[in-house]
DNA sequence: TGCCAGGCCGGGT
DNA sequence: ACCCGGCATGGC
């Protein structure tokens, strides 16, 4: 770290205030915001509305062990097909089966049964499976499970390290702890929290502009100044 | 038009 | 242990 972190929970309180409550996630049950982790994986939200909307019209998300039974006997071709908005549509079908198919083997198709798991002996398990990476995991765990842990993305990592709180490359390991270490263990705390800083990088924080000059950043982050 | 989006994997140093 | 190309659509 470069600076003495910020008070997080202040930040939080600012952030709060510039944008408002964001409503996260965007999904109506436990099976759809797991899909959704994995199809928004590098891609725009609203490409993965209209691929949720496909599966919606296609009834693979209304009944959870129903859907998913479906999903997996289907052929990668025609899940991919229906997923085609999303983007990289035949690496998430694979993906999304590899999701699909441990959900099934291991809980018997009952995400109810899979998120009363120890939620680190759960998280190492969702690592191992093909397609499922750190951000996607924490998001299945926080946002379809409500279990407390803290989601890192691009967002989160661009906006701590301009703001001077840590160096570059910091790892999304580092920064998930740094993130539970300041702040309580609190479900709806990270869940709204990770939502505003993607909410915040949607505003300022590209990725080819390093500088934010005159943006939000100075409204929401001053606690942090050096 | 080109760049970007709520990553992750596999192969090469 | 890093570094990088591949994966692909749709919006601005």
């Amino acid at each position: 770290m470069k600076r003495p972190p910020p008070d997080l929970r202040d930040t939080y309180d600012r952030l709060l205030a510039a944008f408002g409550p964001q409503h996260w996630w965007p999904g109506e049950s436990p099976l759809e915001i797991c899909v959704g982790a994995i199809l928004t994986q590098n891609t725009a939200w609203v490409n993965v509305e209209k691929a949720i909307a496909n599966l919606k019209n296609a009834g693979l998300l209304d009944g959870e062990r129903e859907s998913i039974r479906r999903m997996l006997e289907m052929p990668d071709e025609k899940l991919a097909a229906l997923i085609r908005p999303s983007g990289y549509f035949n690496l998430k079908a694979k993906r999304l089966k590899g999701f699909l198919r441990f959900v099934q083997d291991e809980f018997g198709g009952d995400l109810s049964a899979m998120w009363k798991e120890p939620l680190e002996s759960l998280r190492f398990r969702l690592l191992d499976v093909y397609g499922i990476g750190p951000e996607t995991a924490d998001s299945i765990l926080l946002y379809a499970g409500g279990l407390p842990t803290f989601v890192v993305d691009a967002y989160t990592i661009r906006i701590m390290t301009r703001l001077g709180v840590v160096d570059e490359g910091v790892t999304y390991h580092a920064m998930k702890e740094l993130f539970e270490t300041m702040l309580p263990t609190d479900v709806a705390l990270y869940n709204e929290y990770h939502a505003l800083l993607v909410a915040l990088g949607k505003d300022v924080c590209r990725p080819r502009k390093p500088r934010c000059g005159g943006c939000a950043l100075r409204v929401t982050c001053s606690n942090s100044r050096a």
